[in-house]
DNA sequence: CCGTCTTCGCAAGGACATTGCGCGGGACTT
DNA sequence: AAGTCCCGCGCAATGTCCTTGCGAAGACGG
């Protein structure tokens, strides 16, 4: 995999933006013919440097509404201890993101779930299992302020 | 803007994960001719349930690498309060996210910047200048564990 | 029962994506 | 400095796809 040029990167930016840009618009944006601009995007998928496409969904169409930020604390930080954790809380589908942290707690995951029956049931099923755990503090998002996909977008 | 069918559900689940799916094999997927297919996608986009499309990028193809958790307390919960703190932090192109929030804090911000140095600019800049906050909690994501764009993706 | 409205499928024309091919410029060797 | 290799480009062609106009079928209400 070699590195990225300057065109890799305007392609990066502009597709972050429109990912359904068309390859011919994206080939005049970035000063190159289809062919190369084709070959490039195809290289930039295939390497994994692009992971994915997704429409991003006004709130109102979404089946997952509710947000919960859950804070969670392990019993150590030991190498192993967190291997674990990492490892099952992967496997819960309903996890959209999960950072370890510095600060006060673990790790900080930010879960979606239908409705509070919905969240209690993966609560339940998922976070009260995951191992090496002390202490979860489950916060609940009341409104949405901003959701950008990316920054300055 | 009429309510959305069970074809236009199976449209959106399947952009979501595939944003850059062809017309003609979304048509195919939920049963319908491309013209059809077409014509609902317009619409859809049109309508606003969907608000764009986004190329989702490895880690390591990021410009702003570094991400901070912000919680944020108020100096009251009024309306007219939230209200010029929301529109002042919808200014800040580095926030990705920022949810009105139960619990401890009043909101929690996600946070992109490029390195420390940044950090401590947007930091400077727009965080401590954001109306009638009393509280602000940094902390910073030392490893990124999961980060999907939708649920069981 | 008829008019209207909506949404479908079909068809056509124009745009687009992709692949093979040949060229040119830079790097490295002799 | 000349030769060689190799990577990435543009061009061209072909097959696919997207879009729009058009007519028909079904739902609904007067």
């Amino acid at each position: 995999m070699s590195a990225l040029d300057s065109i890799d990167a305007a392609m990066l930016r502009i597709l972050q933006q429109n990912g359904r840009i068309s390859n011919a618009e994206l080939a005049e944006r970035v000063g190159l013919s289809p062919s190369a601009c084709s070959r490039r995007l195809d290289i930039l998928e295939k390497s994994g440097v692009i992971s994915g496409y997704h429409a991003h969904l006004s709130q109102k169409a979404l089946d997952y509404r509710m947000i919960a930020i859950v804070h969670i604390s392990l019993s150590g930080q030991f190498a192993k201890t967190l291997a674990e954790f990492e490892a099952a809380v992967k496997l819960c589908p309903n996890v959209l993101v999960c950072y370890l942290m510095s600060g006060e707690y673990d790790y900080i995951l930010r879960v979606a779930a239908k409705d509070l029956a919905d969240y209690e049931r993966i609560h339940r099923d998922w976070l009260s299992a995951l191992p090496h755990v002390v202490k979860i503090n489950s916060s609940f998002a009341l409104r949405e302020i901003i959701d950008r996909p990316n920054v300055g977008v």
